[in-house]
DNA sequence: CGGGATGATTCGCT
DNA sequence: AGCGAATCATCCCG
């Protein structure tokens, strides 16, 4: 990672900026070592394996340093306090007699009785601490060990006593000698530079300028040994503005989550990244203004979309060159490097080939990739968050109607559609809200799609109970294309509306989430949702097995995506308390703004609840471990008849009272068993078709019920989708007691994706527990030498 | 050194 | 809090 010194006075990349760059001033030199310094104010409580470790070192660090600060003193004494220290510190007992012994050692001007990684820790919890002073004294004091030599710490260490003591040729000599860890580049590059700098400086005799130190930059460039040689333009790395680009070409007001997502692979701000954006949008506006559009060259996009106005990111532009172009653009940035960055996990087919839950499975033609974190880039297959769906025909999707956004979500629905692709009949989506779907505690089936196949062009509109904004006419949707997935986990869907082809990538089951999974143990119980959003439209899709079948039905906009509790006695770690018998879903990640969806069905009225009747279509499942993809069995529609005749009445009334609850927030979610949805030829068209064909009620008419028997067959349908909770609910949910239970994984639906919440949490908690050893050592060490 | 490019900042608005 | 507009400060090329 190319380091570039951030201008003065302006924001700079966070890990840029700050603590090591404080470190960097050399603080009067301190006659006194033993002096205790630091403020004992910041040692917080900790607990666990963290304070055990921040403890060791701490002791380790007071041990060492008091050992070389006392030097001459009796290395028995030395002991002594180590010990002391250890019966403090339990955990630490080792590591802190270790380091006693080695600053004992040391102090004694004895042979290295102590392992490179003892000195490296005290190394690094003196800089962290900044005793540049100390740390040049225990530096003074090690012996030239070979087994010293490599060590980089050590050498991190010498290199700041170097600077701070102003023996720049040492530095450059150190940095130059040995390749360093790219994670000790911003510092080190930082001590290159103001080298450089005070070198100039001191020779001149006067401040320099931002010109002169440019120049100084270009006149003495960082050596490789602290570089990756990576490019940086006005301070962002060109792989970073890359993807800030291909971002802005597909949506120009990025959601905050995709801003943080932007952030962690380009390694840049959350300031920087919505500056750049609003700088661009900016300057796309009035290109007229010295704005000499030198984007031409490398940015035809933003040419073209932002100085054309704003939703003119033409579906067509992008369909027309979807396959070829943007998968060459997406593919020119997909670099190994993102991924890296970002935690999650990206994986290229060049082959044709699904990759599920972990296992690559082969597929064949069309690559629609939905996946969550997971990045899966290949040609031939489809993904769907872990779960392939089988091999497919590419969706096709036929534009007919509006233009608008459409989502469709990640199941794919080309495999709904067991013939070839021209037979696909247009599967439409009919988004009834586009844009917001704000926080809605309740979820209202507005969106209404059509299963081709089952519904073969029939757009079917019905409106919650509860309004959730479906103001917007409902687009139809049509694909065209094959659905792309972008490196930003972005899934990009070719001829959808301008901010509509967003696609979260995030979405949807990862493979974390996705235990080995199995069918077989519940009985074919399984929920898949895809979600999907487009520019502020979202709807999903959600698939519920049952004993084999699969269904499908699309959420309401701005769903989320749920996973669904196994069925067996891990009671779902169903978070909601009051819905007992609720087949709950919790929210894997928002897709917009404001997501956060959430559809619980309580198992009375599950005949309009938040399933969305329209996209059931029956999928055959295969109840493998490996979800191998196995042949398609068909389903037939009698077979489904005749379970939903069984399970409920038809006439039950179709709009029903679902519950439909929000556990947003609140709701941890578990998946544990999942099917895998397999095989290409699904249900029997002919026979579904003929029933639903009829139904084309209108949104209205449903909600009322004003017109059963016209419904009849949309309520079937209906039903046939709900017709599986009550078993999910019973064998998920027992009883809500069993929320317990479970030790299944767990996941706080609060805003974060699954898998890279997790991560990043983790990272954070890791950022933190450093730095708090960073405080611990300090405290401990002040605190111990005090007390020596 | 001039001037375009670009990131950051400030201010007002919603 | 986020956006747009204006502006500043620096980068960086010629």
């Amino acid at each position: 990672m190319g380091w570039k010194p951030p201008p003065e006075g302006k924001e700079a990349p966070p890990e840029v900026v700050g603590g090591p760059v404080a470190a960097l001033n050399p603080p009067p030199a301190d006659p006194f070592p033993m002096e205790p310094m630091g403020s004992p104010t910041a040692a917080n409580g900790e607990e666990g394996a963290a304070a055990a470790v921040a403890a060791a070192a701490a002791a380790a660090a007071a041990a060492a340093a008091a050992a070389v600060a006392a030097a001459g003193a009796a290395a028995d004494q030395v002991q002594l306090h180590s010990e002391l220290l250890a019966r403090n510190h339990q955990a630490a007992a080792a590591a802190a007699a270790a380091a006693a012994a080695a600053a004992a050692a040391a102090a004694a001007q004895t042979p290295l009785a102590f392992s490179p990684d003892h000195v490296a820790c005290v190394c690094e919890a003196l800089q962290q601490g900044g005793n540049l002073d100390r740390l040049a004294r225990f530096l003074w004091s090690l012996p030239q060990s070979d087994l010293l030599r490599g060590n980089e710490s050590l050498l991190k260490a010498r290199a700041l006593v170097a600077f701070h003591q102003g023996i720049y040729p040492e530095l450059y000599s150190i940095l130059e000698s040995h390749s360093f860890e790219s994670a000790n580049h911003p510092l080190l590059q930082q001590l290159w530079y103001k080298a450089r700098y005070s070198e100039a400086e001191r020779a001149r005799g006067r401040p320099l300028g931002a010109v002169d130190k440019y120049r100084l930059r270009r006149k003495f460039p960082l050596p490789r040994t602290i570089w990756d040689g990576e490019e940086t333009v006005y301070c962002f790395k060109e792989k970073s503005r890359n993807a800030l680009k291909e971002l802005y070409k597909q949506n120009r007001y990025p959601s905050p989550a995709e801003k943080r997502h932007l952030a962690k692979i380009t390694g840049l701000s959350l300031t920087q990244v919505s500056n750049w954006f609003k700088n661009r949008r900016q300057r796309d506006r009035n290109p007229s203004e010295t704005q000499s559009k030198s984007e031409s060259d490398g940015n035809p996009s933003t040419e073209d979309e932002s100085s054309k106005g704003h939703e003119d990111l033409s579906p067509h532009s992008l369909s027309s060159s979807s396959d070829g172009v943007t998968n060459l653009s997406l593919s020119s940035h997909l670099e190994p490097v993102y991924m890296q960055q970002i935690g999650n996990t990206k994986i290229s087919l060049s082959s044709p080939g699904v990759l599920l839950n972990g296992g690559l499975v082969p597929a064949s033609t069309s690559p629609v990739f939905l996946n969550g974190n997971s990045f899966i880039q290949g040609p031939n297959s489809v993904i769907l968050n872990g779960l392939n769906v089988g091999n497919t025909q590419t969706v096709t999707l036929n534009p007919s109607k509006t233009s608008s956004s459409i989502v469709n979500n990640g199941a794919s629905m080309t495999d709904i559609l067991g013939s070839p692709s021209e037979d696909v009949k247009d599967f439409k989506v009919l988004q009834s809200s586009t844009t917001n779907s704000a926080a809605t505690t309740s979820y209202n089936p507005s969106v209404p799609a059509s299963f081709p196949g089952l519904i073969p062009s029939t757009e079917v509109k019905r409106e919650g109970i509860q309004t959730v904004a479906s103001q917007d006419g409902g687009s139809v949707v049509t694909f065209t294309t094959p659905v792309q997935i972008n490196q930003y986990g972005i899934v990009q869907i070719p001829n959808s509306g301008t901010n509509g082809q967003l696609l979260n990538g995030s979405i949807g089951f990862s493979p974390l989430q996705l235990p080995p999974v199995s069918v077989a143990a519940s009985q074919g119980n399984i929920s898949v949702n895809s979600s999907t959003s487009d520019g502020g439209t979202f709807t999903s899709d959600s698939t519920t097995v049952q004993q084999g079948k699969v269904f499908f039905s699309s959420l309401a906009p701005s769903a989320l995506v749920y996973t669904v509790p196994n069925s067996g006695q891990t009671a779902g770690s169903v978070k909601q308390e009051a819905l007992e018998r609720n087949l709950v879903f919790s929210q894997l990640m928002p897709v917009n703004q404001n997501t956060q969806v959430n559809v619980n069905m309580s198992s009375e009225n599950i005949s309009s609840s938040g399933l969305h009747p329209m996209a059931s279509s029956l999928v055959n499942v295969t109840p493998t471990h490996n979800f191998p993809l196995t042949p398609p069995a068909l389903l037939n529609a009698t077979e489904l008849n005749a379970d939903i005749s069984e399970s409920q009445p038809l006439s039950t009334p179709v709009t029903s009272t679902s519950t439909v609850i929000s556990v947003s927030n609140t709701n941890y979610a578990t998946l544990q068993n999942c099917s895998l949805i397999t095989g290409p030829d699904l249900m029997s068209i002919s026979m579904t078709q003929p029933a639903l064909g009829e139904i084309v009620p209108a949104a209205g008419d449903r909600v009322d019920h004003s017109s059963p028997a016209v419904h009849e067959d949309f309520v079937r349908e209906h039903r046939l989708v709900l017709q599986s909770v009550p078993n999910i609910k019973e064998d998920f949910i027992p009883s809500s007691e069993d929320k317990s239970t479970s030790n299944l994984l767990m996941l706080d639906s609060k805003s974060k994706y699954v898998l890279d919440g997790m991560v990043e949490t983790v990272c954070e908690e890791l950022e933190t527990d450093k730095k708090e050893l960073a405080k611990l050592q300090t405290v401990q060490l002040d605190q111990d030498m005090q007390d020596l």
